[in-house]
DNA sequence: TTGAAAGCGCTACCAC
DNA sequence: GTGGTAGCGCTTTCAA
């Protein structure tokens, strides 16, 4: 306060009567030094408003304690970057990066346009990267993956790739909630949603997966392909209500935010949900249980799966192999499919 | 690739036969060199897979090229750390940063507990805070600007402060979402949300001044007090219902996750929307036009602001003056209120 | 248990 | 136009 040149780690071993060592190894704790000294430079550094430069510690020990996170979205459409689902991982992983003092610096493939590992791992802007959705294309992530940088990735896990990929078990979600349609009598099932998407192609499997069980004949014309945003599925159902009518009874909808455009077009043609289509979404975003009536979807755990993520990652940097793991999901059953 | 230990400027140097100084000017682009070296050097520190180290100069020039966000939650509920709203801001504040050349690094109030300015900025982890919501507590905001670090703060900017606030233009928005509902003939608007919240107040002052101009009384029982969150706002609707009957026919509601938890627990209730209560939101996020009835609400420009917000956090950067600016707001009008 | 000093990789001042 | 070099603030080896 008092003094306004910036105070340094031999500012304060001059004013503590100590050496520049002394002063480093206490405020990183080091146990060499003896406990009265540390508390004693410790006090001394926040009296003084003190902080070790970290620009100057990540330039002398080649360490930032920075993870980048990257929204790997798949087109520039403002519905996909506001996704509550994608910021909500991120607002876990957040959570988890920093209980084991990380930092997060986020970016997304719409920004980051160049080679990530060369921009961020070998510009020491960050240790790691966490990818977050393999959406359509996985030539950036696979050209980190090339590079050996610390890498994991928000995906599907059952996908094969030779980088460690976190995840739902997507083809089981998709199959559950098959399966709890079924249950509920449904005869005409959609998918709704991108079967071209890595994790959604898995509940597409999975939904087959169920219809096959059934003894329910797979139709082409019930898998309902769109971008998967509000809007194209809104769009999609009108379109297709208007040109085929209502040959349908249920929706397998590969997101909430695709199952909220979904009721919308319903909604719009007095179409009862779940009375004459019931509908089940995926994620469980904080709104799902809000929706009239409330969206029966498929829980995916983000805060254990931003724990294992970061996990992982972890476990790169000490060397150590990391392995794709599978996160479990959960149905939620609400109120937008009918019971058994 | 095939050299492991990593290039360094002076690696390039060698390879390219020409001194430090040189590469170093070429990679940031300084005019002083050739511009046929300079192309040249590019090119080869592309080839050679080279990226500048950003500890190294981050030390040197004593800049980062960083912004920390601080999201400024006001308790540590699931709901508020997710609400699209905030999220969409952050994404917004992402790409104007990038623009400007600057990376984000994230935090939110919950994890970052010392004193902002001590550890973003006097440890040169960041140039810069931007600190998204005023919340009820601004004591953590007030020290950054004491310190004197650059800082925007996402905000009420009518509130008097020692900083810059950008933000919408609350007070106008209570106004129009208030005196809409009027035109709509209701007759008992109530207020829905957290008045002591800084930003929400204006919005109740808003409230207040419409219902004055329109020679509605000002009821204390039509002002609804809970939480921003849906949860809480739906608690708070149906506690309402039961204990007063639905003794309202218009809602002003704070933010659109509140409008949303309101909504659902009318629709319960068998109440119509619009027909037997007009319900209004604030923040325009990409799932009000999705809801069904779509819900009239107050757009906030969160691009704009983002930009602003960057804009005034640079000219500190210059030294400049950094001033508070307000950012237009829109009514949205849709289905969930009557029209005049 | 503490201190001296080298050096992380870069930028920018000064010299030519 | 280009090169030599000091030094940003820290950590850590080596010495005491």
């Amino acid at each position: 306060m008092a003094n306004d040149n910036k105070l340094t780690l031999a500012g304060l071993a001059k004013l503590a009567g100590v050496s520049i060592s002394t002063v480093s190894r206490a405020l990183n704790d080091n146990p060499l030094i003896k406990k009265e000294t540390r508390e004693k430079l410790q006090a001394l550094a926040k009296e003084h408003n003190f902080s070790l430069n970290r620009a100057a510690s990540r330039l002398r020990t080649q360490k930032t304690n920075v993870v980048a996170v990257i929204l790997n979205l798949t087109s520039s459409t403002d519905q996909s970057i506001s996704d509550p689902f994608l910021l909500k991982v991120v607002g876990d992983l957040n959570q988890a990066l920093n209980q084991r003092g990380y930092e997060l610096l986020l970016s997304n493939s719409l920004m980051a346009t160049e080679d990530w590992s060369n921009y961020f791992i070998n510009s020491s802007r960050a240790d790691g990267i966490i990818v977050i959705g393999q959406g359509k294309s996985t030539s950036k992530v696979e050209q980190v993956a090339q590079s050996g940088a610390p890498l994991v990735v928000w995906g599907d896990p059952k996908r094969q790739a030779n980088y460690a990929v976190v995840g739902s078990n997507n083809e089981l979600g998709g199959y559950l909630a098959t399966q709890h349609l079924v249950n509920g009598s449904c005869q005409r099932i959609a998918f709704l949603g991108d079967p071209e998407h890595a994790e959604m192609s898995e509940r597409y499997k999975g939904y087959q997966r169920a219809l096959q069980e059934a003894g329910l004949p797979f139709e082409l014309e019930l898998t309902l392909s769109c971008d998967i945003t509000s809007k194209a599925a809104y769009d999609k159902i009108a379109a297709e209500i208007l040109s085929k009518g209502l040959h349908f009874d249920g929706i397998v909808a590969t997101s909430d935010m695709v199952a909220l455009g979904a009721m919308k077009a319903l909604k719009e043609r007095y179409i009862s949900i779940p009375g004459d289509v019931s509908i089940v979404g995926f994620d469980d975003i904080a709104m799902a249980e809000l929706l009239h009536p409330a969206l029966t979807t498929v829980k995916q755990n983000t805060k254990a799966a931003a724990e294992i993520m970061v996990e992982q990652l972890v476990r790169q940097f000490n060397g150590q192999q990391a392995n794709s793991e599978v996160v479990d999901i959960e149905l939620m059953v609400r109120k937008s499919s009918k019971l058994v």
